[in-house]
DNA sequence: TCACGTTTGTTAGTAAAGCTTACGAACAAA
DNA sequence: TTTGTTCGTAAGCTTTACTAACAAACGTGA
């Protein structure tokens, strides 16, 4: 087979010269790359943040995987039999990692001694901002199982006042376990930076509220605060298979929480997720709080279905119908928004989290069925679209991730 | 200030009790987090691991900030000056640094022996496939110059034909340099999976093409494949502040990369940035080939916007305008898919690629005005919206930042 | 019963990596 | 000429994880 590779050569002077057949490829001149580029953060990495990546995965293997033998941790880490029990010794000696004595079952060659992340060792103090009315908050142990529970009522609470009901939420929480706590973590309405600042919460009236430096004063404890729906999808993250995850959570405003690779996204001014006042598609619709039309929040947010739902008569042959209808164009809506998010990130997976029973029924089918006609099903052939396991206590568990995450390396 | 703090206890094994003050909060069982899942391929990190991250520091920061000397590195790095003279007599021996000879401005102290990246001792090429009518290649520096160029004509070809036309213009590139050749990239069409492998790409008639091992075995270079929209976003990410940056290409389809966080977006299925076929807006559209109404493609890819534009009466005395109108209208579509992505996202940057003189005027104006319109100002105040500055050559220089970044660690 | 193989967890020693300390070389300024 | 500064390198130390070897403890089969 003959090819007809046509060649132009370019000096490295930068003048275009010719050589064999003659070809005028219109191209700009070749700068370099930027040099201006500040040098990104990467660091150095030393031994001893080898040692605690290591120290992370031991922990993670013993965490997801169950009490085993140190030579079982050894062989599902790679790391060698010395290593692995030289790290598990400084785990036990912090507490976090106990023997639970040799293994039952009969095999060949000497006893396995079981080792296992001890898991009534510590507790994590969970906090949810994101209701209306109260602020919520949990003592949380390390598999994510809610010990017990606290709310106060906020109601019109705002600024200095609603900070003050956080840290008394904290304090009793505290209070109410004698079990050491790993640290506190907040899922707080909003947009929060990556140092737990809550740069513009306007239901709480805050505006660069500094909630982790100050909780971390208060209560001497490693404190995580960040956007409600952020904090949500960790929780979702934790239960989930999948690296790439979308959790829509729909309340009284309507938010979005994001994981791409297994990491969160935070958007470059701390903003991401935040799609409740994006406008949906190019027929107008009801007038947003913001002053715009058909924001996906005014058609999607709880006190809107509701308020639809209300207006129906109950008593009427076709209500049922006519709930359905209503829903099931919020759920046309949100698959409106979805569709583009969902196509270019290549999504498999989106979760819902709110009210089940507006958003489990005739919402959640329309809004498969409009990502189906509206995105390419080559590409999303696998997508699921599923409500939340974890119903209410989402951001109270993600909270919980979201220390467990930071402090240990686990989630 | 008192406050009225609730609280619940849940006993250890699980039945609720009550103490104090009485509420029922409704909460679901507390299952642990699955413990189902994977372990995630973490690995473990050996010294050899964090020497060759630091390897790669110092060729970063050598190549993005240029010619110094050891002691700046070290500087620059936080790694210490006998660690930082010991891996550059490595990458001394290996070629890729050499001393310039001593600082020549009058400083106290030793005169500094300025070293950098041997800017000229390895040659990369690059290889774009997304034209409709021929294949593009390059032979390009280290530092994104473009040296020679090679193309050869596709119409046609689809198949082993297509992956041997490209095998004949690799070899033809290889011909034209006698400089050690660092690897090979490609920017291809259609969906291509991590391993190399062109999972399906119609235009070209391939499907589970395994394009990276099979030039990989005939030229026993490295090879690096990836989506054509994909590839050119690390061109744009090269030469950009942004570490979340989008990129939509406007060709004979419309495609997008996208990089978050730093790190390219890849998607579940490996389809990120298939944006085409995504219907826009609600009220129809042009019909697509891929048989849906009024997807991005259908309203933007640049033979329907030059056929648009073709019917018009360039002599009417309103041609001007009906041309913008045109435009415009394009521009708004795909402002309508943006902005949801950009909402989820919090996207700072949104990088334009194609044909200037279609995309560069009313038809960018109309996508910023759209985009501003349909998502929350206060969140997006600092979006920008710009052409590419690298013109035709973005994937060429993108697959060239793509062996860049794979060999050595340099972005 | 008893030698043998198998598995576990530990001890001892080694290789790799980056650190601190120390030092000679080379220059500017006083 | 003296003093202070900066650069690059040498030597030795610490940390880390590795390999090799081994004792303990168990099942198995002759």
């Amino acid at each position: 087979m003959t090819t007809d590779v046509q060649r132009s050569q370019v000096s490295e002077t930068g003048a275009p010269t010719t050589g064999g057949d003659v070809l005028t490829v219109p191209f700009a001149d070749a700068p370099i790359f930027t040099r201006a580029r500040a040098l990104r953060p990467t660091g150095k990495v030393l031994p001893e943040h080898a040692r605690s990546h290591n120290r992370s995965l031991v922990l993670q293997t013993l965490y997801t995987s169950g009490a085993q033998s140190r030579a079982d941790v050894s062989r599902g880490t790679g790391l060698t039999r010395v290593t692995v029990s030289d790290l598990v010794a400084d785990l036990i000696a912090e507490g976090l990692v106990v023997e639970l004595g040799q293994r039952e079952d009969a095999r060949p060659g000497k006893p396995a001694t079981l080792i296992d992340v001890d898991r009534g060792a510590f507790r994590i103090i969970g906090i949810d901002l994101s209701e209306h009315q109260r602020f919520l908050g949990a003592v949380v142990d390390l598999d994510g199982g809610i010990v017990s529970r606290a709310e106060v009522a906020c109601a019109g609470a705002s600024g200095e006042n609603a900070v003050a009901l956080v840290v008394e939420l904290v304090r009793s929480l505290l209070a109410s376990t004698t079990i050491p706590v790993l640290g506190i973590g907040v899922g707080s309405p909003g947009v929060v930076d990556t140092l737990g600042v809550v740069r513009s919460a306007p239901n709480l009236g805050w505006r660069d509220i500094e909630l982790q430096s100050r909780l971390q004063a208060e209560f001497a404890l490693p404190v995580h605060v960040a956007n409600d729906a952020n904090v949500a999808v960790l929780a979702e993250h934790g239960a989930s298979l999948q690296d790439d995850l979308l959790l829509v959570k729909v309340g009284h405003g309507v938010g979005a929480g994001l994981i791409i690779g297994g990491r969160p996204v935070i958007g470059g001014g701390f903003a991401a997720g935040e799609i409740g006042h994006v406008v949906v598609g190019t027929d107008g619709g009801p007038r947003c709080a913001c002053g715009k039309d058909g924001c996906l929040e005014a058609w999607l947010a709880v006190p809107r279905l509701t308020a639809q739902l209300a207006e129906l008569d109950g008593d009427a042959p076709d209500a049922a119908s006519a709930r359905d209808r209503i829903l099931a164009e919020a759920g046309r809506r949100l698959g409106i928004i979805l569709a583009p998010v969902v196509g270019a990130l290549n999504l498999s997976e989106v979760v819902l989290s709110g009210p089940a029973e507006l958003l489990d029924g005739a919402l959640h089918d329309a809004t498969v069925d409009t990502l189906r006609m509206r995105t390419m099903a080559e590409h999303n052939r696998d997508l699921r679209l599923r409500m939340t396991e974890q119903a209410e206590d989402i951001v109270l568990r993600g909270a919980a991730v979201m220390v467990l995450s930071g402090q240990l390396g686990v989630s």
